[in-house]
DNA sequence: ATTTTGACGCT
DNA sequence: AGCGTCAA
């Protein structure tokens, strides 16, 4: 675990030194995956599509060709040269194509009947694999990771007793400055007397966030853009302010100018019914405005964990912080049967439980050989008439029939209890992971605890080794 | 015909 | 354990 000074402990607490946390953002990532692997659609507006034109059963494999620009399936991902034509996310392929009649459509590769997004997955994870060099990495989703590089940015801090230098492509970097978002050149020449810790602890944290970006960019080929801040709320909040390709870096000293104007839904968390009643009970629409509040008043509204926690959201203050996790908690695979297509019965049921098991086992037993790890748990959901029901086992074992058939179980469980069911989403997952390392020699443990000086100190040279596949 | 994932909080 | 929310 973590040390914890005693100075903790004591009345007398020193300021912690701000962190600097990262959020990172992949640009149109499935797209960059999709472009990697066939050049030829380099620089031209395509989006992903998932949707199978032949009724989601017949497979069609990463390696085979994939466009297919009749489609009218929904775009999971557009270019940005596409969005330039006004082709938006969630459009279906014919009004795309309106929008933009060159647009190239790639389908997402399909096995078992269902979508199947492996090479996004492990594109995601190679991505990771490069973050994680910088410091604390906790991955957010498939294509969006949390840095929290303070430890190297103090490193560097030292190490050039002076000042933070300009980080690598300069014009990829933007800071929230007095007069708003400008190039980051003037605020790297700021003199060195000027300079006060957090910023030069940003600064310095720039510097790591632009080498790890463009390392992802030489060794993988992908964009990203990013943000750097003080925590996870304001990162997040900034990695989007300039995409694609750039990098933003927010000052304390900028945080009320740039949250006061801002919509509510804009902050993490509050992009749904939370938000809207915070703003529908107090006739509010800013951040601003919600800063205004006493936290008094918001304690009576929204309870004594919310209104306080809103209260400092409006101050942009997040003490989230950033796990160390580079791989997901669960495995899951799923699909939906809309209205026409339903399963009403027990035999449909068992057979797409098989497929979605056949994935499932699949991902389970490439996970297992990976991170020398196994589930504990599985559990099977379901939507039946809008209502969602989950169920849940201990692992049966980790063959597709044993999954298959453990998932039967907990749904014959489930329409026992009713006359009359219709499902309209089937959903298998695992999870409660428990390594199965190799238990290491005793000295090899002590030589690698030893080592570890602390997280995030590893800088930029690549990680040792997997423990890969025996 | 907005799918297919994932994390997390509440109870 | 199961449900609901939030997000990409």
């Amino acid at each position: 675990g973590h040390p914890h000074p005693v100075w903790r402990m004591t009345s007398r607490v020193p300021a912690l030194p701000r962190a600097v946390v990262v959020h990172v953002d992949l640009d149109a990532f499935y797209c960059q995956v999709e472009v990697g692997r066939d050049p030829s659609l380099q620089g031209q507006p395509i989006a992903v599509v998932q949707y199978n034109p032949f009724g989601d059963l017949r497979t069609i494999l990463p390696s085979e060709p994939r466009i297919f620009n009749d489609s009218n399936g929904s775009l999971i991902a557009v270019s940005y040269e596409a969005r330039a034509f006004g082709v938006k996310r969630n459009m279906r392929g014919d009004e795309a194509r309106r929008q933009c009649p060159e647009l190239q459509l790639v389908q997402v590769p399909t096995a078992n009947g269902k979508a199947d997004l492996t090479i996004y997955r492990e594109a995601g994870a190679q991505v990771i694999d490069i973050l994680a060099r910088g410091g604390v990495c906790e991955r957010a989703s498939i294509d969006e990771a949390y840095l929290d590089v303070t430890e190297e940015a103090l490193r560097r801090a030292r190490r050039d007793h002076g000042r933070p230098v300009l980080p690598l492509n300069p014009e990829q970097c933007r800071v929230y400055g007095p007069d708003g978002v400008a190039g980051c050149e003037a605020w790297f020449s700021t003199p060195d007397w000027a300079w006060s810790d957090a910023d030069e602890l940003l600064a310095h944290g720039a510097a790591v966030v632009a080498e790890l970006r463009h390392v992802v960019q030489t060794e993988l080929g992908y964009s990203c853009s990013a943000g750097i801040a003080h925590n996870k709320l304001l990162a997040k909040l900034c990695s989007g302010l300039h995409k694609p390709q750039q990098q933003t870096i927010l000052p304390e000293s900028a945080v009320q100018r740039l949250l006061d104007p801002l919509m509510i839904a804009k902050l993490r968390s509050l992009g749904g019914k939370l938000g809207q009643q915070v703003a529908q009970v107090l006739g509010i629409e800013t951040v601003g405005q919600l800063r205004a509040v006493p936290e008094t008043r918001l304690r009576t509204l929204f309870g004594p964990e919310t209104g306080p926690w809103l209260h400092r959201m409006a101050r942009g203050q997040s003490s989230d912080r950033v796990q160390q996790r580079t791989l997901p908690k669960s495995l899951g695979c799923g699909k939906t049967f809309r209205a026409q297509n339903a399963i009403r019965t027990l035999q449909d049921v068992q057979y797409w439980l098989q497929q979605i098991a056949r994935e499932l086992a699949e991902r389970i037993g490439s996970d297992r050989e990976r991170n020398q790890r196994v589930p504990q748990t599985m559990g099977v959901g379901l939507s039946s008439h809008g209502d969602h029901v989950s169920r849940s086992c201990a692992m049966p074992g980790l063959s597709v029939e044993s999954i298959a058939s453990a998932g039967l179980a907990l749904v014959r469980r489930w329409v026992a209890e009713r006359a009359e069911w219709t499902v309209t989403d089937l959903y298998l997952s695992a999870c409660n992971f428990r390594s199965i390392a190799a238990c290491p020699s005793i000295a090899t443990f002590f030589q690698s605890a030893a080592g570890e000086g602390g997280q995030g100190t590893q800088g930029l040279a690549p990680p040792d080794p997997r423990p890969d596949s025996p």
